[in-house]
DNA sequence: GTGGGTGCAAATACTTTGCAACCGA
DNA sequence: TCGGTTGCAAAGTATTTGCACCCAC
C-alpha cells in the first residue's frame, strides 16, 4: 500500500469510534460524521473504515444486517441482542478455547476464536 | 403465520442441504436446485430458505460476504477460513460458556454461544 | 374454489468503485 | 508538484417484495 497521508475526516471518524462504547454501523458514523463534515460521503467514510481496519486500528464486526466498527481490537466477546440488534461488548475474560479445539481437529490451523453471545438485553427487557 | 403447504421445491432445497457437509449460500442453493427444477426463481430460494429457518429446519450462518446454511441445528461451532472463505463444521464438544458468562455479565441474558474460529483451511495450505 | 407458493422483475439495503478535483507532504 | 484523499454518482452484490398466475388441499 502506498504511504500514509494525514486526513481530517479519517481522524475524526477515528476519534468518533474511540469515543464509543457501542458500534455503530457505516451509516451511524456517517450521519455523525457529517455534522463536522457536512459534505463527507458515504463512500469517504467506507473507504476509511476499510482502511483502519486493515491497519488494525478498529474492527469490522460482521452480523446480520450492516456490518459494525469497534475501536476495542483487543480480544473480546460481543452479545447481540436479539430484538433491537444491538451489539455489546463482553469484556469478561475467558480462556481462549482455540488451543485445545486445534488439538484434535484436522482440517485446518485455527489462530483466533471469537465468541458471539445471543439473547435479549436489558433495556429490551424493561419494554 | 398460515398454514404450510407442500411444495416440490422447498422439498428439494431441504433435501439438497441436508445432504451437504458444507454451509452453501442461496446462489449456491440456487445454481444446484436449478438442476432439477430449472425455471426456479432466486426469489423462491430465499423465500423458502428464510422459511425453514423460521421453522428451525434449518439455521442461518451470518459471515463475510452472502449468508450461508446450514442443515445441521444442533449447537456447534464453524471455522472460517481467512483465504477461501469456506465454512467447516467444528463438531468436537466444547462446555458453553454461557452460563459462566451469566454469573457476572448484567447486560442482559445470554441464551446462546457461537463460537467462530479463524484461520486457514488446510485446502488453501497446500496450494 | 381458496389461499399459499411460484416465477419474474423491480425494488431495497449495503458496499464498492471510477473519476475529476482537492489537498497534505 | 506528486500522489494519496475526497465528493459524487454509478455500479455491484446480496436480499426482499409486489403481482399475476399456478397448484396443493
Amino acid at each position: 500500500m502506498a504511504v500514509l497521508k494525514y486526513s481530517r475526516q479519517r481522524e475524526s471518524i477515528k476519534n468518533y469510534l474511540y469515543d464509543r462504547e457501542d458500534h455503530p454501523t457505516a451509516d451511524m458514523v456517517y450521519s455523525s460524521i457529517r455534522e463536522q463534515f457536512p459534505n463527507i460521503s458515504l463512500g469517504t467514510v467506507y473507504r476509511n473504515l476499510s482502511l483502519l481496519v486493515e491497519l488494525g486500528e478498529i474492527q469490522k464486526i460482521t452480523t446480520e444486517g450492516a456490518d459494525r466498527f469497534d475501536a476495542r481490537v483487543a480480544p473480546h466477546s460481543h452479545f447481540v441482542c436479539r430484538q433491537c440488534g444491538s451489539v455489546l461488548d463482553v469484556m469478561i475474560p475467558l480462556d481462549n478455547p482455540a488451543e485445545e479445539v486445534n488439538r484434535c481437529w484436522d482440517q485446518g490451523e485455527i489462530e483466533e476464536c471469537r465468541m458471539n453471545f445471543y439473547g435479549i438485553c436489558n433495556h429490551c427487557k424493561k419494554n
